[in-house]
RNA sequence: GCCCCGUUCGUCUAGUGGCCUAGGACUCCGGAUUUUCAUUCCGGCAACAGGAGUUCAAUUCUCCUACGGGGUGCCA
């Protein structure tokens, strides 16, 4: 058991569950699943200033929708809790003060005002390479004195002066820092509560993670990580450092450029199936042409080896065209259940589940999401408004001819049955004497408000006699 | 500024020294099927950032430059 592979997702509840992160709880789970080891959902919410009430809740819903679901964490809990951070204060607090008495950490009493001047001077000196280490110096006794007095202060990691320090990234292989570009980071603020450095490292040990999964952002603070690791004598996990998803515009995908919150996409009326095989694609491929994967095909095929290293432009057309493939791939009965919502939040009924059925078999082949599927299907429930060049196009007599005759015929037509149907097609090219697009234009328009769209008969099928009847009889002059 | 990481079609990518006249997917453009639209099928456009090496041979290895991104917080 003491090998077993841990992988944990540690997002910061701030609010939604990012695509970025989304992507990687997904490499998570399925490097778990793959192993069978474990997925543990631990929440960093070290940082009061930040905290939005509901987050964590919103990012639980968001993970179950899309079927990510962790061995450990909140709700399920865990032999290696509490999952929360805020949780956990003491233990970091031990540990910074283990470090201090090595001689590892040191307390700083600089203020927010000392930094900012410190960073202006860097600044126009030109040098800034973050904390100078100001008061590294501090008599032991003296800092003992002042914290005893209560002068505010926090915990900094003591990083070595000089030397190189190299790891190996699993993706990215061997990276090498000099220390003298590391500066002194924070540990515990001056709340007592600790940053990520301390508290990921803390945990990630304690929890007995293996590999830690997170974004390329992380890989420039990971020399911190190991030296802690160091000081404490732990074996550090393995690092598996990720290329950020982007903007069109190559910059980190963020919030200003469109969305970017699973739930975002969720509401759209995005699969959680084409989500997950789209965004397993940002940064993962299979060795062959294979680009369509369920989720259990996914666990099979990953493989950090096959993760690549540069970032990778989010890009919605593929999105798109994913979820259309879903859409209609997918089984018919799973679409309609996952379309309720969607068609009620449009106002459509939902209650006759055999037309419902009807509708989304031929409606979800021209849409790209569930929310244009309600959208689209909104006319086969209520009469559709022509514009001024197709209101004018059903007054000509060509077409009134038409709708007269079919307002006349439909009440002894049974809808359900194409040869009839077929029939009164035949017949009005004999009555009417039009035929080809002179003849389904017009009936398409006066069924379903376009010229284009379904088969005639599909369209009955759908909406009824009687709707049709009313259909055609409302455009009579 | 400094540090780190990266760089194959517009985008996601295959490719680990000869199989590459560089493959697939999305988008776009044609064509076929369909009464129309959509679907489906077929076809087309389109890329190894640049320069030096190493080698009989570089998309593949090395170095430099350029460009892009990330970091440089008592945010994660």
């Amino acid at each position: 058991m003491k090998n077993q592979i841990r992988v944990r997702f540690a997002p910061s509840p701030t609010g939604y569950l990012h695509v970025g992160g989304l992507r990687t709880a997904l490499y998570d789970y399925l490097y778990a699943r793959k192993t069978n080891g474990k997925f543990i959902l631990r929440i960093e919410d070290t940082d009061r200033t930040r905290y939005v009430e509901g987050a964590v809740e919103n990012l639980i819903k968001s993970l179950n929708e899309v079927g990510l679901d962790y061995d450990e964490g909140p709700e399920v809990g865990g032999e290696f809790g509490p999952y929360f951070q805020s949780e956990r204060t003491e233990l970091y607090q031990r540990y910074a003060r283990e470090l201090v008495e090595k001689g590892a950490a040191y307390p700083c009493f600089c203020t927010t005002e000392d930094l900012e001047k410190m960073r202006e001077e860097q600044k126009a000196a030109g040098t800034g390479i973050g904390y100078d280490g100001r008061c590294r110096h501090i008599d032991p006794a003296e800092a003992q004195r002042r914290i005893a007095a209560g002068e505010p202060h926090v915990i900094r990691l003591k990083v070595p002066m000089k030397g190189e320090v190299v790891f190996y990234d699993v993706v990215r292989g061997r990276v090498a820092f000099q220390w003298d570009t590391v500066d002194d980071q924070v540990l515990i603020k001056s709340d007592g509560y600790p940053t990520y450095h301390l508290a990921n490292v803390v945990d990630d040990h304690h929890m007995e993670v293996s590999h830690v999964i997170r974004g390329e952002e992380w890989l420039s603070s990971t020399p911190k990580h190991l030296f802690m690791y160091q000081q404490f004598g732990w074996k550090p996990p393995k690092w598996v450092h990720l290329p950020l998803i982007l903007n069109p515009d190559r910059s980190k995908l963020s919030k200003r450029q469109g969305d970017v919150a699973t739930e975002d996409f969720l509401r759209k009326g995005y699969l959680p199936e084409a989500l997950l095989n789209f965004i397993a694609l940002l940064g993962w491929h299979d060795s062959g042409d294979r680009e369509l994967f369920t989720l259990d095909e996914l666990v099979r095929a990953f493989s950090f080896k096959r993760i690549s290293k540069a970032g990778a432009v989010f890009d919605l057309e593929k999105l798109n065209w994913m979820n259309q493939h879903y859409m209609k791939t997918l089984d018919l009965g799973y679409i309609v259940i996952k379309a309720l919502p969607f068609f009620q939040d449009a106002g459509l009924p939902v209650d006759d589940m055999e037309q419902l059925r009807l509708i989304i078999d031929f409606s979800r082949e021209r849409v790209h999401t569930l929310q244009e599927l309600a959208e689209f299907s909104k006319v086969f429930f209520t009469t559709p408004i022509l514009d001024a060049e197709k209101s004018v196009f059903a007054t000509q007599d060509a077409a009134q001819k038409i709708f007269a005759f079919w307002a006349e015929q439909i009440p002894s037509l049974d809808c359900n049955d194409d040869a009839a149907i077929n029939a009164l097609i035949k017949e009005t090219t004999k009555v009417c004497g039009v035929k080809g697009k002179e003849l389904y234009f017009p009936l398409r328009l006066a069924l379903f408000g376009d010229y284009h769209g379904p088969e005639v008969a599909a369209l009955l099928r759908i909406i009824g006699k009687e709707e049709a009847q009313k259909r055609f009889a409302g455009l009579l002059l």
